[in-house]
DNA sequence: CGGGTGGTTGACAGACATCAACGGTCGTGG
DNA sequence: CCACGACCGTTGATGTCTGTCAACCACCCG
């Protein structure tokens, strides 16, 4: 049964949001739940449109992207596998969904995965904790849009994208050089920083040159003074 | 017995998570609520601090305050009567709560409170969907942070405020001028749009010079044009 | 009466956006 | 196989919005 397998080969069983189910459980998931795969760039939800769908993401990058009338933007939000996306109990989508990298979803009819939810109080209560620190998250994104500077948003940013990348990466040693690919282009990381993509490239190569980094060329960093970079994202 | 009177005589009995409960269990919670008083400026939790209590707000206006490790902040959240506050299940306070006004309370200890929880599916439900409400206006806020002018910044909080007021306000007619007291000084809006007194002062002038608003004195204000005051609030 | 808080206004500076030109890389198609 | 275009990134010149510094006024309360 092919149904049966989608869970048990998954990606991110035991950091999502179903971790919390029994085997038993996951069938009942099994029977509603869908795997779809979106390319770079792939809209998955539109904000306006009725709120259809809700999942896990099991591989790749996503956004969320608000927007003013006008058509400035600005990235609220990124997932990475393991995270839940769409909104059970909405009516409509809020935020854009897009993919920034190739990735694989395991996709939910919203209604039905509200019936779970209510068959299964301790999902409910993970995802509640989640939405939480979603909104923690988000408020502390708020401080950095508002109030740092285009080198303190950069430094920080940096910072959670070496430590997303952790294991992937190639260090030479622990507290040496680390280098990794970042999954997002100069103007991604504009929209999320609330800046424009000349101010991230100067900002970079502004960094390269006192050494706190190494642009090797392609989307690939290297953090070389770890220390230097958590100062820049506090400094005035 | 002054315990059963709390819920009895609660200016939010409606509104609040506490609504969806009935007579029989408001019991429960009354037996682990609890009022409180607190005056201007005075800090219900500070960021950093054990998550020890969490409650629902009865009067006046809170704030949830952000800062950096060199003292910039920024106002996060701003909660009115009936809205939630702390965090269930968290470890830690993230962000100041701080009261911008007199305001009263209703607090519960957070462990107790989650025990109420796991017992009320309905209202855990609840809280789950007014916490994605937050996180939906808190990533709505990132946008207006990071991409709106001053003076958008501005024409939507006065438009916020408005709606708030309500009834409040006193207006001569239907979409004609309204005026009501903005419970918020220069500097506090001031961190709450992500900029400075002077730059609030000096947007606020030059809106009254427009004849969109009046401000007869101290800290009362006149939405004299609403249209206008749209307008202003998506204007690139 | 004096000090504290809150608000307004002016002069000035600086960080960042904007506008513009240019180079590199990659994929497609002739 | 090469050439073209699209996308991405860098860098420079310039402008402007808003932050900073400072002075001043109104109001309130002890």
């Amino acid at each position: 049964m092919i149904s049966n397998d989608i869970c048990a080969d998954c990606a991110v069983r035991d950091r999502a949001l179903c971790g919390s189910l029994d085997d038993r459980e996951l069938l009942a998931l099994n029977t509603i739940g869908q795997r779809r795969h979106v390319t770079r760039g792939q809209t998955i939800a539109w904000a306006g449109d009725e709120a259809v769908i809700c999942g896990n993401l099991l591989s790749g990058v996503l956004k969320l992207v608000a927007a003013t009338a006008d058509g400035r933007e600005q990235t609220v939000g990124l997932l990475y596998p393991a995270d839940f996306f769409g909104q059970p109990y909405a009516g409509d989508v809020d935020f854009t969904l897009t993919a920034l990298t190739e990735a694989e979803l395991c996709v939910f009819p919203r209604a039905a995965f509200e019936r779970v939810l209510e068959d299964h109080q301790r999902m409910e209560r993970l995802l509640l904790q989640r939405t939480f620190e979603s909104l923690n998250e988000a408020r502390g994104r708020m401080l950095v849009l508002a109030r740092k500077s285009a080198g303190e948003k950069l430094a920080g940013f940096l910072l959670d994208m070496t430590a997303r990348a952790g294991a992937s990466g190639c260090q030479a040693s622990r507290d040496g050089p680390v280098t990794f690919d970042l999954p997002l282009t100069r103007g991604q990381i504009a929209d999320v920083l609330g800046m424009t993509i000349e101010t991230v490239s100067r900002q970079l190569t502004r960094m390269k040159q006192s050494g706190v980094i190494g642009l090797p060329g392609g989307r690939a960093i290297t953090i070389s003074d770890r220390e230097a970079l958590m100062a820049r994202a506090e400094a005035a």
